[in-house]
DNA sequence: TATGAATGAGTGTTCATTCAT
DNA sequence: TATGAATGAACACTCATTCAT
C-alpha cells in the first residue's frame, strides 16, 4: 500500500467516522428522549407532558429536544412509528401464509404471545394506542395500520368461516382484534405472578369467542 | 304567640322557601354544565376543553361556573358520579339476586342490554371510563364502582362455577367486565344500521368466554 | 310616573350603562397599550419590543392584553390603524379640492403643519412608517393610505405643472411626498427651541423643489 | 549560519508566512460573511436573520461565525463600519478642497452620483442607515460619521452663503444632507428603467433647496 | 481552527382561576 | 349570586451563544 493511498484511507476513514459517530450519538439521544416520553405519557398522558419535562428528564436542554423533533406532535408520532414498527414485525410472524390451518390453540398463540412480550415490553404501547388525543397524523399511521391487520384477519375468516357474509366477517374480525387490543392492558396491569395466568385468560376469551364463529354456530348475514 | 316568635317562623319559612328555589335553579345549572361539558369531552377531549368554552356554551360566565365547581378536574369526576349513578342503577338490576340461575343467555343479555343503551344515550362515557388521563380521585371513583361490581360479578361465578379457586375466580370476573368494557365502544362507533349486529357480536363473545368456564374447561387454580 | 315606568327605565339605564362604563374603560386599556405599543417601538423597535414588556409598563397582566389584541402584530395594526385615522384626517384637510389654485407657500403650509403637528405629538409616528419589519397587513394599510396621497398629489400636480408627463407627474409626486415623510424626523429630532426654524427649512425645501417644476424649468417625459 | 539559526530563521518564515495566509483567509471569510448578511438583512431585516442563516448560507458553523465576531450586534456593526468606509472614500472626493467655487450642478452631480452608486451596489445600505433598531454602537458610529460629513457640508456653506448665521448653515447643511439620505431609497426601490430619472429628480430636490438659500432668498438667523 | 451539537434564557401565547362590581 | 375582565404561571418553541471534539 502506498503512502498516498494509506492517507487516502485515513482520511475516508475520519471523513466517515465521526460522521458516524456523531449520528450514532443522535439515535442514542432520539431512542432516550422517545423512551422518556413513553415513560411520561403513560404516567401522566399526551397532553399534560411538557416537552422540558422530557427534555429534562433525558438530561438535556429544551433547544437539544427540538434538534431531534420539529414539534411536539413529532415525538409522539415517532414513538407510534417505534410501536408500528415493532408490531409490524409481530404480525408479519402472526399472520403468515402458514397459519391459515393450524389448529386455533396454536393460532391464538401465535397472534397472543408477541402482542403480549410487546405490552409488557413497552408498557405505554396501550395508552398511544387506545387513542386519546393523538394528532392526527399519528391517528392515520395507527388507522392504517390496524386496517392492514384487519384484512389479514378476514382473510383468515374467510378460509375458516366460508359461512360468514363478507360484513359478519368485517363484523367478527373487528371484535377479535379490539379483544386483544382492549384486554392485553389488563395483562400489563396485572401482577407479575399472575401475568401468565391473566395470558391464559385473554386466550380462552379469544378461543370461546373464535370457536362460536368457526363452529358455524353464528349467524351468517 | 308573640310577634316576634311570629316573625321569626315567617323569615324561617322564607328563608328555606328561597334557597330551594334557588338550589332548584343550581341543581338544573349544575346539570346543564355537566351536559356541555360531556358533549365537548367527547367532541375533542378533557385536556383541550377550556372551563371557558364549557361556561359559554352553558350560557353563562366562568365565575358562575366556579360557583359550582371548584376547578375543572371537578367538572370530570361530577360527570363520572352521574355516570357512576347512572351505572350503579342498571348494575342494581343486572345483578339482582335472581339472576344467578338464569340461563347463560339471558343473563348476558341482563348485563348487555342496559350497558349498551347507556353507552349510545352518553357518547362521552367510554371515553371518561377508558381512563385516558382521568384525576387520582375520579379514578380512584371508578375503581371503587368497579370493585364493587366485580365482587357481584364474583358472587355469580362462585355459584355458577364453583370449580374455580378464588385467584381463578378474580380473574375470570375481571375478564369478562373487561370484556364489556372494552368491547362497548365499538358500538357506539359502530353504524347504527349495524349497531345491533355488533350487540350480538359482543354478546357471543361474552358467550363464548363465560361457557369455557362454566362448562369447567378451564384450569382451575 | 308609575312605578313599573320607573323601574323600567332604572333597568334600562342599568342594563345600558353597566356595559357602556365596561366598553369605556376595555377602550382605555386599549389606548393604553397603544400609547406604550408606541413608546416601547420607538424606544427599542417592534421586534425587540416584547408583549409582556408591553403589558407590564401598561401595568396590567400579559393575559389581559391578549384580551384586546389577539397577538403581537395587531398591536401595531391598530397603532398603524390609529395613525392612519389621523393622518387622513389632516389630508382630507391638506387635500380638500380648494387648495388647487393657493398661493405655493400657502399649499405648502396647508400639507406640512398638520403633518408636523402629528409627527411631534406622535413620536413614533415615523418610526411606524419608515416600515422598519412591520406585518405585511400593517404594510398593506400603509401602502393603501399611501397611494390615495399620491392620486391626489399627481392631480395638483395635473392641473399646476400640466407640461409633465404622467410619469414624470407620477415621480414628482413621489419625491415630493418623500420630502415630507423624509424630513419630518428631522423636526422630532430637533431641539424644540430650534424646532420652528427646522420646519421653515422643511417647507424651503418643498418650495424649492415645486418651483423648480411648476416654473416648467424641468424635463417633462 | 548555525543549524539551530537556520532553523530559527525557516520557523520564523514559516510562522509569519502561514499565519498570513491565515489572516487573509480570515479577511475572506469575513468578507463573505458581511455579504451575506448584507443580503439577509435586505430580505427579512436584522432581527429576523439568524446568525445560523448567516453562517449556513456562508457555508460554515455557527461557531466558525462567532470566532471572527463576538455577537450578532458586531456583524451590523462590521458592516456600518464597512458602508461607513466607502461612504467615506466617495466623501473624500465629493467634498474635496476644490469644489467650493464648483456651478452648482456639477457641485450637486459630484455629491449625488457617488450616492446612488453606493446605494445601488449595496441594497442593504439603506436600510442600515434608516437607523430601524441598530445598536447603539452601531448607531454612534453612523452619527459620528454623519457629524463629519455635516461639518464639510456647512464648511462650503460657509464660503458659499456666507450671509447664513452658524444655526442656519447648521439647520441648512442638516436639512441638505437628510435630503440625500431620504430621497436615495427611492432610487433603489424604483424600476432600474426609471432610475435616471429619479436621480434626476433627486438632484432637482436638492438644487431647488440650494438655489433658494445660496441666492439669498433665506432667512438668515 | 473549524465544527455543529448542546445550551437555556427568553418569546408569544393560553387558560384555569379569582375578584371587584 | 352572577358577571366577565383580570390575572399570572406555565407552555411550546427559538436562537444567540458556547464548547467538546
Amino acid at each position: 500500500m502506498s503512502q498516498s493511498q494509506y492517507e487516502q484511507k485515513l482520511a475516508s476513514v475520519k471523513g466517515s467516522s465521526r460522521p458516524r459517530r456523531r449520528q450514532a450519538r443522535g439515535q442514542q439521544r432520539i431512542q432516550l428522549l422517545l423512551d422518556v416520553a413513553e415513560e411520561l405519557f403513560a404516567e401522566v398522558g399526551f397532553e399534560a407532558t411538557t416537552t422540558n419535562a422530557i427534555a429534562a428528564r433525558a438530561g438535556m436542554s429544551p433547544g437539544s429536544l427540538y434538534q431531534y423533533f420539529p414539534n411536539k406532535d413529532a415525538i409522539a408520532e415517532a414513538l407510534a412509528a417505534r410501536y408500528l414498527e415493532q408490531l409490524h414485525a409481530t404480525q408479519e410472524y402472526s399472520f403468515a401464509a402458514e397459519i391459515v390451518h393450524l389448529p386455533l390453540d396454536a393460532l391464538i398463540d401465535r397472534v397472543v404471545d408477541p402482542l403480549v412480550a410487546l405490552h409488557v415490553a413497552h408498557p405505554g404501547f396501550g395508552s398511544l394506542f387506545g387513542g386519546s388525543s393523538v394528532s392526527p397524523r399519528v391517528a392515520a399511521a395507527i388507522r392504517d395500520f390496524m386496517d392492514a391487520i384487519h384484512e389479514r384477519a378476514e382473510a383468515i375468516f374467510a378460509v375458516r368461516a366460508p359461512q360468514l357474509s363478507p360484513a359478519a366477517r368485517r363484523r367478527c374480525a373487528a371484535v377479535s382484534l379490539e379483544l386483544n387490543r382492549a384486554l392485553l392492558p389488563l395483562v400489563v396491569a396485572s401482577d407479575p405472578a399472575e401475568r401468565d395466568a391473566v395470558v391464559q385468560e385473554i386466550k380462552a376469551a379469544q378461543r370461546g369467542y373464535l370457536e362460536l364463529i368457526l363452529n358455524g354456530q353464528r349467524l351468517t348475514n
